[in-house]
DNA sequence: TCTGGGGTCCTAGGACCC
DNA sequence: TCTGGGGTCCTAGGACCC
């Protein structure tokens, strides 16, 4: 009996194993990827290899802390032309097996819908695939839905392979903190912890309605969703359509002084409005995101109808900047700009996918 | 320990209109 | 003088993901 299955295919340490591929010195040592491979500049780290791990580094984590922890690390710089490559013949090779449907999700996931009586042999089968022909090892999520499939993974790692349904959903999540689900956070949990509901069983449990108060009428029913491990089944091969495009920047030293500010916009704007050229469709707004050192961020919209023109989006930019409290350092600085759909092709909630 | 850069989507509240 | 109800659009902000 051949049913519907879908398979969540993640690259083990995906960006570390790009570099030990093209360094074979550094197979077996503990790498770390993160900025410009240099662990005195504000960055964090992209990914650390499974050596680094076992010190306590991860991702996210500030390079100059991962630094202090793994003192003999090999420590690269984030080299995105690389990755992508790397990643592109990976999902080449899963779209060349017979039968599959390919939804990709970031650089190193995507979802491969299959129609088999026997899904583990499909699995071992890719991942053979995609080792002979990229030399990068993958694990493999198993489930009757896309969010199963997802978590299933983290039990496959590294290498392996993992079966996940609505059959022993509750069994090997029912006892796990909220925040284990994909699409549940540190906040979010936080919150429904408060509401006395602290594992996946008790999530699952809920009543969806009862979550309407808290979290409103979309995110209320969602999260009861996933506690139960449901949620669409099909993997979704169309094309992806970006929303907009942003641009940000950290500074190595805040910048307080007006000039400097204004030429970084300037800068920014200019990048922002090229990606968007390269789109081709019109700009409907454009969104201002500064970063308050300590470690807050504000956001500043105005909508900028149909503009594509630099030099317009800078003063608008400048006039925002200048509402902001004189005198306050600047971490970080973002421009996103906004584009109109084809059609409204907005669906209703579903999964974050990132840009690739 | 002190926090990247790229995305997506949802919600509350106010403005405005009938 | 004090006050409807419903709808849409927009802004600002929050949360999450890779």
């Amino acid at each position: 009996m051949s049913e519907p299955w879908v398979l969540h295919v993640d690259l083990d340490q995906f960006i570390a194993a790009v570099e030990v591929l093209r360094r074979p010195e550094l197979a077996g040592k503990p790498v770390i990827v993160g900025g410009r491979g240099d662990p005195t500049e504000r960055a964090v780290v992209s990914t650390a290899s499974y050596e680094a791990r076992a010190y306590g580094v991860g991702s996210g984590m500030p390079l100059r802390v991962a630094a202090r922890k793994v003192p003999d690390a090999v420590i690269l710089p984030v080299d995105q032309e690389a990755y992508f490559e790397a990643s592109e013949k990976v999902m080449a090779v899963l779209r060349s097996q017979p039968g599959t449907t390919v939804q990709v999700l970031g650089w190193d996931e995507a979802f491969v819908g299959v129609r088999t009586a026997d899904p583990e042999a499909v699995a071992r089968q890719l991942q053979q695939a995609v080792l002979a022909e990229t030399r990068l090892h993958c694990s493999i999520g198993i489930g009757d839905t896309l969010l199963r499939a997802k978590v299933a993974t983290t039990f496959g790692k590294p290498a392996g392979v993992f079966r996940l349904t609505a059959a022993n959903w509750l069994d090997v999540m029912g006892s796990r903190p909220t925040i284990e689900l994909w699409g549940v956070g540190k906040a979010v949990s936080r919150r429904l912890a408060a509401l006395g509901i602290r594992t996946v069983a008790e999530l699952a449990a809920a009543n969806p309605g009862d979550l309407v108060p808290e979290f409103g009428p979309k995110m209320g029913p969602w999260y009861a969703q996933l506690g139960r491990g449901d949620g669409a089944r099909v993997v979704d091969d169309t094309p992806w359509v970006a929303r907009g495009h942003s641009r940000e920047t950290t500074f190595q030293r805040d910048l307080t002084d007006g000039a400097h500010i204004e030429d970084a916009v300037r800068e920014l704007a200019a990048r922002v409005m090229e990606d968007v050229a390269a789109e081709g469709r019109p700009v409907i707004g454009l969104t201002l995101k500064v970063r308050y050192a300590p470690f807050t961020t504000k956001t500043y919209a105005r909508k900028i109808a149909g503009t594509s023109d630099p030099a317009e989006v800078l003063s608008r930019t400048l006039e925002l900047l200048a509402r902001i409290e004189p005198g306050q350092p600047i971490r970080l600085l973002g421009l996103r700009a906004e584009m109109t759909m084809p059609e409204d092709s907005r669906k209703g909630h579903t999964p974050t996918r990132s840009g690739w």
